[in-house]
RNA sequence: GCGCGCGUAGCUCAAUUGGAUAGAGCAUCGGCCUUCGAAGCCGAGGGUUGGGGGUUCGAGUCCCUCCGCGCGUGCCA
């Protein structure tokens, strides 16, 4: 059970490339065999061409120095600079102590040597400034690239990668209304699940349920005791027995204690006692309605698998609605571990790795003093027991080389201890020697307009359901209202589409406005900006979306040719660099985790496309060669929008 | 106390991991709809990147130091 634990906190973040390290490196071509790849996949693409000859180049001129330069292919900063630059001739310079205009100048030489047959595909690349090398496709070229990515994966080629990749999703508390708490846990973890699954990964989605330990029981006895209908039973009033199950067993003993210590009346001290004791008959009450349940007792399973039900049909009321994959097989809750705790912790007591301490079983770390619980003095096992086993299954069982726990940040150490103990026993170890890459994407708070957790006006938690429903509302007033325009597109559609249109706006808004920032950051719930349609949002991409759909239907059969692409206009340029880097894109957003990086893609892509809408006519063009390929143009940038909004699990309406 | 993290335009955020004149959105101001969807486009103003020092051809980014803020910290999850 994970509970978000929401209180006050302002900002925190993880700096990227400490965080990210690991997945960073994955992705440099250092073995051999990757680059030759590279070099076969370069008879199609010119841009994959330029990169190989890169390469070469900063070999020849640079001999035993080359190793450790960068020689990636970066996307110029500015058009002017051309449309890639590279940035390895002052590294260099600086290793061969060499001026670094000469070096460039060597690069240049090289790049452009016969054997690359470069002279079709880019300009001479120019010197500029201190050494750096600015980069021009041929338009030919640069159509080429185009046409090599429009295709049904849009230039994405699976991984080869045949161990799967298990993701920490939604955490849930079995007879707990889902609040804002789990919003981010949900629709992060859905999407970075669907990031791996774009790029050919296998997912295991986990939702890791508190169904199990004594609040599971307190609820339990709690609505036992007072003969609850279970089959008529609902969320709230489950919630409610949660609640007072928790209340009753809390009891006071530091009040207790302070006011004996501040010498208070004997009248506050008895009420004070009186309370305690009911706490301690409420907490025996629980011990015993456990113990039950762990024995088998067949009134008390019932109970128990009605409770996890109609938590659940909740549960997936959200998850449906924010459209995420998180179905029933995503489940593997506490209670299916419960079996394997005491042998977890005798594996750690065997290997030594375990010592006892004031009674307690515990996990020391030679980094750090705070050392990790693994049982407590009663016998008892805790989270982190729980968590250890949940890791064993995840990377032995689910056969995962990367375990993502998307989880509220403030359970950093956490994760640290369990991650450091999971390894130090060997469970992260595959069979086949893998070492499985375990990962906590913490993410920030959900922040009120005053900087606060939010919360209600009277200091609730915010049902999930209710904050959905809100943006749903004004989603669909939004659209509904823009319908009403007899030149609008959407007017005249039936009521029922409308409301599924605006549903897919309001969900967008949120959705967009939870993705586009760096997720381990808190961020202010505010609605108005998150729905206002204008500026990077959500509803933005997808008012764009349908633009484009809407033209390519006016298309009619133009739509289906595949004309050659012509780029020509500084606003087609534009448009056809910034989706060749699709690919590397998604390639990137998932193995860094940071879907933050497609939602900043797809708004440069809305963007780029409505710049190059003002200035370029596509049906109305005159010669019928441009105007088939900017019909084409429009149809790549129509797939690469929808492909992407789809891979962050947001709807693309054809009007709105 | 110790540990982790954060500080960029009035506000919300970027900056491709050390590269060119720190970029977007909101808000403000000025242009653009009888013509492919104006939920849009084009343009303007707005910055000592918390302060100081250091490393080098080059620092918002790396190192040191100070200031401010947040979170975590042994028997809850």
């Amino acid at each position: 059970m994970r509970r978000p634990r929401l209180r006050r906190s302002r900002r925190r973040r993880l700096r990227p490339w400490k965080r990210h390290r690991n997945h960073a490196r994955r992705l440099e071509p250092v073995d051999p065999p990757v680059g030759i790849l590279r070099r076969m996949n370069a008879v199609q693409d010119p841009v994959a061409r330029v990169e190989a000859a890169v390469t070469v180049a900063v070999q020849t001129v640079g001999g035993d120095a080359a190793s450790g330069i960068n020689a990636a292919l970066k996307p110029s900063a500015k058009p002017e600079f051309g449309d890639f630059q590279l940035n390895a001739a002052m590294a260099l310079g600086k290793k061969l102590g060499r001026a670094p205009r000469d070096v460039a100048a060597e690069l240049v030489d090289a790049l452009m040597a016969a054997e690359h047959g470069l002279e079709d595909v880019i300009e001479t690349p120019e010197i500029a400034g201190p050494g750096f090398l600015n980069i021009r496709l041929r338009p030919t070229a640069l159509a080429t690239a185009l046409a090599g990515m429009d295709d049904d994966r849009l230039g994405i080629e699976p991984e080869p990668e045949t161990h799967g990749v298990t993701i920490d999703v939604c955490g849930v508390n079995v007879a707990k209304q889902m609040h804002v708490g789990h919003l981010r846990s949900t629709v992060i973890g859905d999407t970075v699940a669907r990031l791996f699954e774009r790029v050919g990964r296998t997912v295991h989605r986990q939702n890791h349920l508190g169904d199990w330990g004594l609040p599971i029981a307190m609820t339990l006895h709690s609505l036992l005791a007072r003969g609850i209908d279970f089959e008529a039973l609902d969320l709230d009033t489950l919630n409610v027995a949660y609640r007072d199950a928790q209340l009753e067993a809390r009891g006071d003993a530091r009040g207790l204690d302070a006011a004996v210590a501040n010498r208070c009346g004997p009248h506050r001290i008895a009420e004070l006692e009186a309370q305690n004791e009911s706490a301690g008959a409420a907490q025996a009450a629980a011990r015993d309605a456990l113990v039950r349940l762990q024995s088998g007792d067949e009134e008390m399973v019932a109970a128990w698998r009605r409770l996890i039900e109609v938590t659940m049909i909740e549960v997936y009321r959200a998850c449906d609605l924010l459209g995420t994959r998180i179905a029933p097989d995503s489940e593997r809750g506490e209670s299916s571990f419960r079996d394997e705790l005491a042998e977890v912790v005798d594996a750690f007591v065997r290997s030594e790795l375990a010592v006892e301490d004031d009674g307690a079983l515990v996990v020391r770390f030679d980094d750090r003093e705070r050392p990790m619980l693994i049982r407590k003095r009663d016998g008892g096992f805790l989270y982190a027991t729980t968590d250890l086993a949940a890791l064993r299954y995840r990377v032995q069982e689910l056969d995962s080389d990367e375990v993502i726990y998307v989880v509220d940040a403030r359970q950093r150490d956490h994760f640290r201890d369990v991650f450091d103990a999971c390894r130090k026993i060997g469970w992260a170890t595959l069979p086949d020697g893998v070492e499985s890459k375990l990962v906590h994407l913490g993410f920030g708070t959900v922040l009120g307009a005053d900087k606060k957790p939010l919360k209600t006006r009277s200091g609730a938690n915010f049902k999930l359901m209710d904050l959905l429903q809100a943006a749903v509302d004004r989603g669909v007033e939004a659209v509904t209202s823009r319908a009403e325009d007899p030149k609008a597109p959407t007017h005249g559609l039936p009521t029922a589409e409308l409301e599924a249109i605006g549903r897919a706006v309001g969900i967008a808004a949120i959705k967009y406005a939870d993705l586009s920032g760096d997720s381990a950051r808190d961020y202010v719930f505010d609605l108005d900006r998150m729905i206002a349609f204008e500026g990077d949002t959500g509803p933005y991409l997808q008012y764009a979306h349908a633009r484009l759909c809407s033209m390519l239907e006016k298309a009619g059969d133009d739509a289906s040719a595949d004309a050659d692409f012509k780029i020509e206009t500084p606003e087609e340029r534009r448009l056809a660099l910034l989706l060749l880097r699709y690919p590397e894109t998604m390639k990137t957003a998932a193995a860094s985790l940071e879907a933050s990086r497609l939602c900043r893609f797809l708004y440069s892509v809305a963007t780029e496309f409505s710049s190059f809408y003002s200035a370029c006519p596509v049906l109305r063009a005159e010669d019928a060669s441009i105007r088939a390929a900017r019909i084409r143009l429009v149809r790549l940038t129509r797939d690469v929008l929808r492909d992407g909004l789809d891979t962050l699990g947001i709807g693309a309406p054809e009007r709105m």
